[in-house]
DNA sequence: GTTGAAACTTATTAAAC
DNA sequence: GTTTAATAAGTTTCAAC
């Protein structure tokens, strides 16, 4: 669903602005998403009442989508990060969807993007070692017969750069 | 700082062992991570005392780094998302700390991966418009002198699949 | 938009089992 | 580990400004 605030869209269809006040409360919500009415009406300078009445807003219109636990993938001794790049042999519908069937229900993948160019997926994955990646490369991915190709970038160093909007707001 | 449970780890730096609880409360608390102690509770099947000690333990180990609202970056006009990826010409910490410098105050990047291969960064960008992307990668990127070579991927789809713990969980 | 108060829900702690 | 009870804290709604 659109965000819709009545009246504070610029353009129809254009992007909807948030303004600073909004912006503060996604900035803090994205840095803790726990913090109380209370506090985060003080953060963004605002009292509590319509500082809780444009939290509800955020929520109902979809701008905020939800609220999650950091959980730190070192904690299930998975210490590895790694993005494969997946050419498939062909696009075709049947393959791509042998394709999505595998890696499905694959626990270690945590992030699978259909991207343009050369390749076709690219797949953020977690492994406990070099043998499970081993493990997950040969017999999970290149055993799937849709896939053509495969490339794996172990991954040094991962900077998360907080979310849009606290990034939004650092600019603002 | 490495969590440590008390005589729950079988090996000595091993992983350390989350009981099915732990897991239970890890991937309840990703999936809401406001929900309230008596609703988790309920939902891992613990009473609410020893769930909310447990989760103070999560997040006193650093197993949960904190919590989080999740921001639709559609909200703030950001429609597409891409993955750059960038090669240095040479890999000399000046000219690391050039590329690191230019891209460090960039609100659209989320994330900055160092990763092995034939790339030397991964980057995933929002940017509200086909105009943002070229001016994000001609004037921000391909002006820093110690970019070799860029190439982007747009991401068509994205499936963020639930957290570790969540996909954990499913599986166990 | 602000404040303040009341009613309600939730969190935390302690004690006993 | 469980339950119960008490205290403390946070949330929500309302009225008035």
């Amino acid at each position: 669903m659109k965000p819709n605030f009545e009246g504070k869209s610029p353009t129809p269809d254009g992007p909807f602005v948030l303004d600073a006040f909004d912006r503060k409360i996604l900035a803090a919500l994205s840095e803790n998403g726990r913090i109380s009415t209370l506090e985060l009406a003080e953060k963004v300078g605002l009292s509590p009442t319509p500082c809780s009445r444009r939290v509800k807003r955020l929520e109902e219109t979809g701008v905020i989508q939800g609220y999650t636990a950091k959980i730190s993938p070192a904690a299930f001794g998975l210490n590895i990060c790694v993005m494969v790049s997946v050419r498939l042999a062909k696009q075709s519908p049947d393959a791509v969807r042998e394709f999505l069937d595998a890696i499905e229900a694959r626990p270690e993948i945590t992030e699978c993007l259909l991207v343009t160019g050369n390749i076709d997926y690219l797949l953020k994955v977690w492994v406990a070692d070099i043998d499970a990646l081993r493990h997950f490369i040969r017999d999970v991915l290149q055993s799937v017969p849709a896939v053509a190709e495969t490339s794996t970038m172990v991954i040094l160093n991962m900077t998360e750069a907080g979310s849009i909007s606290t990034r939004i707001e650092q600019r603002a």
